[in-house]
DNA sequence: TTTTTTTATTAACCTATGTGAATGCCTATG
DNA sequence: CATAGGCATTCACATAGGTTAATAAAAAAA
């Protein structure tokens, strides 16, 4: 199914039927069951990810073998080992299908073909990044003022379906803290 | 001057000088002396800023009232208020001139003006909002993953001329911690 | 120069989160 | 059904960094 991704790139540009379908032409659309990989750290393949159902999460381990959960993404959301993908650094990211999922994914290649040839992409793209940029600006600042309590009390407001779909680690690790802190947190809170 | 514009583009894009003409218009050269503000918090006025010479650095003060640095932008960077650039919300931000600056300045009208006009602006700020993405992104995962000794070092590695020109204390709040706790650290390392 | 203001250092004490280990709970698998 | 592996919880203790306050050093102003 295509229609999401249509949706998707709606809500912030206006495209033709012939250019929407040029753009699909590049993108190809399969199905990662539960617990997959579809982007093993150390493999060459790099995409971008759009997700029509199902949530996925990327993470990086750090030298000290500590894993960081940078993204989660459920459904109508772009996921991608971004670091790699723009840098073209080989770099050790993971994403992971934590539900089972149905993804369109892009290549860099045709990513970049589509930029190229498609401007309405090319804008697309642009606002989705600054969007994501944005974001991760703004996830800088709250690591510096707030607590992790005050964090995890965020992400719910925010986002309270992810609190429910994703196992408790997986949150804490995108908090910046371990299993056990967001158990005290959680305890504090709620008795 | 307009030269390290140029040169800063086409590190990134190829424009030919009738594109480059064009773009120039949009944009506004000012100086701006140290300690006077480029963009005050509260304002309206919405610009991103190329420094050509000096150095500029952006900050938000949080609920609490803590002052964060965000960014530190010597000559041939570019600082914005990217959090109400892109989201248009209002946002507490400030960009002060640490040094005395010659800034080449591009508002959003005339950004939005570029980049539908110019495919090859549009793709060098692409290109360059990926960049600033990705240090983000790299940004948190340090935050989690290195005390801020290991960040004070790694920072020293990747920019040496930065500590030199800037006062301790907005090294501290980039980093992530209080002036006192970066004295310890500097102590605890040059002992 | 002297005075004032800003910045950096140091120290004693406090707090949030990390660490390691024990325990119980679920869920998947044989 | 039994069992193993993963996950969440709890506790005791360790530690990085925050807080407050005093002082020193440097820079700016007078």
């Amino acid at each position: 199914m295509t229609i999401p991704l249509y949706n998707n790139l709606t809500e912030k540009i206006t495209i033709t039927d012939g250019d929407y379908n040029k753009f699909l032409e590049l993108t190809k659309s399969i199905s990662i069951s539960k617990n997959d990989f579809f982007i093993h750290e150390g493999n060459v393949s790099k995409y971008i990810a759009f997700v029509n159902s199902g949530v996925l999460y990327s993470y990086t381990i750090d030298k000290k073998g500590n894993k960081h959960v940078v993204q989660i993404a459920p459904e109508n959301h772009w996921i991608s080992d971004l670091f790699s993908f723009f840098s073209y650094e080989t770099s050790a990211f993971n994403i992971e299908a934590i539900e089972d999922c149905e993804i369109t994914i892009l290549s860099r290649e045709n990513f970049e073909k589509a930029c190229n040839t498609i401007p309405a992409i090319e804008r697309f793209f642009r606002l989705l990044i600054q969007k994501a940029y944005v974001d991760s600006l703004r996830r800088v600042s709250r690591i510096y003022s707030n607590s992790a309590e005050e964090r995890y009390l965020n992400l719910i407001k925010s986002n309270p379906k992810i609190i429910q779909r994703v196992p408790q680690h997986y949150i804490a690790s995108y908090l910046g803290i371990k299993p056990q802190s967001l158990s005290r947190i959680r305890k504090k809170l709620y008795d």
